[in-house]
DNA sequence: TTCCATTAGTGGTATATGCCACTAATTTTG
DNA sequence: CAAAATTAGTGGCATATACCACTAATGGAA
């Protein structure tokens, strides 16, 4: 494999993905700093507010996210007291998520933030494209990927 | 703020892209697992591959990535000798970075199933969409979002 | 040339995420 | 109903990634 000539990361959809992510990342975060949550934070409070008193798996299914990834990004909140957690009387197995009335405040909060960077953000990125953007976006989580290739 | 009816995170332009990540993340993890390496380990091989004995700082800003986060990222790779640095001679502070004989080698198996997890996924999206998709992906990863907006 | 500002990395700490092995609670089978 | 299979989470370990304070090396100003 010569060394020049070859395609930039460009080309990875993953790699993009990622290099997009830490980018956007960081806006979001900077923006939401004031909070003291981060945007991944923020993103979990709300996904637990606008849910039913979720399960932890039903959390994580909704964010395409490992449920013990779940559980250890929890953590921060529980301690910080903005989330509780408590057992299914029907199924204690599940453990259903709520957020606690600090955790309320505080969503409150960094959503007004949230939205001064969303809105920033599709002002500079436009609004249709970012719509397009989101919708592509949704598109691959939602697509079920088969076994991988088979090796031949 | 009622729970009810509240838009989805489908509207957050972050989290979509960190739920899109997350996905694509793990497909093509999942198919460079018989070599070992993970996507992220792959694509920054990649990258300092491609580039001529590259400094830490060239390759963070490339990936749009910070300086101490490349450096703790490298540190498997280092140990498990597919990797290695050196310092710059004209300039000490600058650490450079290039491949081993055997991350060379490595990166080559891992390519070869990087090329099979590329043209799945492109096949199940489409080539024109996925070629969008990271065309719109560089283009926020470019852009320079001036001090988020100010408090009003 | 000496002193100060800048630049490049490091190490520590904290969150983000994933996999695996394991436990507890339920459901399904025989 | 009792044993086997499945489901929901946990805890440990490893990588991914960021910020901050700090050090070393440079470069420029007085």
């Amino acid at each position: 494999m010569s060394r020049d000539a070859l395609p930039g990361l460009t080309l990875c959809n993953n790699a993009m993905l990622r290099r997009a992510t830490r980018k956007i990342g960081q806006y979001y975060d900077d923006v939401l700093a004031p909070s003291g949550l981060k945007a991944t934070q923020q993103g979990l409070l709300y996904q637990i507010h606008i849910g039913d008193e979720p399960a932890m798996g039903a959390i994580a299914a909704s964010l395409i996210m490992d449920l013990s990834a779940l559980g250890h990004t929890l953590k921060p909140l529980i301690r910080d007291g903005y989330v509780e957690t408590f057992a299914d009387p029907d199924d204690r197995r599940v453990k259903r998520v709520r957020l606690t009335p600090a955790g309320l405040v505080k969503l409150d909060e960094a959503m007004k933030l949230w939205r001064r960077a969303q809105q920033h953000f599709e002002d500079r990125v436009g609004k249709d494209k970012a719509a397009r953007l989101r919708e592509a976006l949704d598109d691959i989580a939602s697509m079920d990927f088969d076994p991988p290739p088979a090796t031949p």
